[in-house]
DNA sequence: CTGTTAGCGCGTTCAT
DNA sequence: ATGAACGCGCTAACAG
């Protein structure tokens, strides 16, 4: 075992060579009030001439603060979390936290252990996609007192702080516009029961409900959106379709080359996803989408955390909701 | 401070609810030879019955070992890093090892911030995709002694560990198969100066010299790109093109956009990416593509790290080459 | 098989 | 303004 993990330098190094107490040390590197600027000085180029590297283990270990955070997602190669994962490990470190990821694959048992494994990483608090079952997952942080915020979900009873985006505006807003398109057999390609998922149904629906013979239809599809093409094929099968809202823009992308693929004559099908992943991915895919900002979001959720973890707040559950806009590309173009 | 982030069960808890001493129980967790079934058993339902969290903070300090790995790449929102992101987690999660994650920015201050962060947080060891300059950063992390692996690039010295792609002869590849459609002015748009875009030019222009009347030009563009339309405009206005060699997925779909943009003709001109993106995240980009095992790629990254840390491996540094293949999609296909 | 002693590196508390 | 003593929770090394 030759690596022992374990830094070289320590305090007691520094001590030895300057001449002060450990403790003393400890208190000039953290910039204590109560030591004269020159013996700080003197400490801190010691410590740096020796290549000091701070024991976070030890610091956390004593103080309860381990400056770290744990970013629990079902799936952080999906495009959405990837960008969302950067922003929150850009936020943190300007915090000086550090952020460690966890995958769930949307498996109750995966995000339990998770939860268990940040726990005994002893972070400061989880930031938390939930899986549908996530509720469990929640209670297990909130027994341990460890501050959590949900991401982009929440559940019935509202007892655990989220950052949110305004689903139902989004859901609106992309019903809307394709019915002002002209399209007038809408279909929806929805995933499984979530807040989020529920709540773009239902803004959606209520757009329907402004247009007089607009009819609409509505799929679920298990993410990983393995069945978005037969299912796609089947809907379209039965009956006609000129519009498509879908759950996101990977669903979006994937119904776009079903019908490619069926055949399909480009312009024929309207679609609208949701996300607006290629605005940060360079990925240029000319779709129209519900755009919502993913650096705000990434702030809001840290900022959050980061006051349940000094806390300085009050102890009721905080939704926080971030606005969603409407972004046309071509998906909704006419076709010329 | 209401959150001290204290496990509230210790062992210590455990050892006076059982009548054995503290030792006795950290034995029966870590499941030691030397004890009892009957011991071990008992004491392992209490701490299940008192809800017992390891801290792993503790454990690491005591024994010099974190269960931590560092993950530093440049940019985790690119789904190239997402998908390896993922992998790596669960990797590690085999080997009961948690990832902290930093982003670069391929900026060198930020990268060596990093480097430190994680030296300061005990991993174990660094999974590090390097900036240009990223052989300081590896010089830091050997001067500590800590177990480094690069991530699809190495550098002149060839001095640390390193997992990459056989990417001269993916470059290769993808050349013959463009001159094999019958293109014959082909253009490659390559990444700034590293191991990985040197290779692959190279490969590229061995397949050049294979048929007679074959030309190629070589474009470097800036990651994260920003500069391919304007330098795909200028290159075709200056000369014909009716094949593209791209350094990544990223970059051809950009440069199919581009073109789409510029009012080229779909078909007129075929188009290689390299990463193979697209058959991971449902993405369903029509792309042909260089493929490269993300699955093997991750698991090699975390053996070879995993068998540096446990130091039973000779300390000549190792270039681990994973191979290369053609995926043809619709970018190279005939329009009918 | 089990207990005792010691200490990882640091921060807190109190004394000076 | 600085230092000494103590302990965070756990594991290593030994003793029995």
């Amino acid at each position: 075992m030759p690596n022992k993990g374990t830094q070289r330098v320590t305090m007691k190094e520094i001590a030895r060579e300057t001449g002060f107490s450990v403790n003393t040390v400890s208190k000039a590197l953290r910039d204590a009030p109560d030591l004269s600027g020159q013996t700080k000085r003197m400490i801190r180029d010691v410590a740096k001439r020796l290549g000091y590297v701070a024991n976070n283990m030890a610091s956390a270990l004593r103080s309860g603060y381990s400056s770290v955070l744990a970013l629990i997602v079902g799936d952080i190669s999906n495009p959405f979390f990837g960008i969302l994962c950067k922003e929150i490990e850009q936020q943190a470190a300007r915090h000086n936290y550090t952020v460690i990821v966890f995958n769930t694959e949307e498996d109750p048992e995966k995000e339990d252990r998770a939860v268990r494994t940040a726990l005994s990483q002893n972070v400061d608090g989880v930031l938390l996609a939930p899986s549908q079952n996530g509720a469990q997952a929640v209670r297990l942080l909130q027994a341990y007192g460890k501050p959590c915020v949900l991401i982009g979900r929440y559940f019935a009873d509202r007892a655990a702080d989220a950052v949110l985006y305004d689903d139902e505006n989004g859901g609106y807003l992309a019903g809307k516009h394709l019915l002002e398109c002209g399209c007038r057999n809408l279909l929806m390609i929805n995933a499984p029961h979530n807040s989020s998922a529920e709540n773009r149904a239902k803004g959606f629906a209520r757009a329907m409900t402004e247009v007089p013979g607009a009819k609409s239809r509505m799929l679920t599809v298990e993410s990983p959106l393995g069945g978005v093409p037969s299912a796609l094929r089947q809907a379209y099968e039965q009956e006609t379709i000129d519009g498509i809202f879908a759950y996101s823009d990977l669903f979006a992308m994937k119904a776009i080359w079903t019908l490619d693929e069926m055949g399909v004559e480009p312009g024929t099908v309207r679609i609208v996803g949701f996300d607006d992943i290629q605005s940060r991915l360079s990925l240029s895919m000319p779709l129209t989408t519900i755009g919502a900002g993913k650096a705000a979001f990434g702030q809001a959720l840290v900022e959050l955390l980061m006051k349940r973890i000094s806390g300085d707040m009050s102890d009721f559950p905080v939704q926080q909701v971030l606005p969603t806009k409407l972004v046309v590309r071509k998906s909704t173009r006419q076709e010329s």
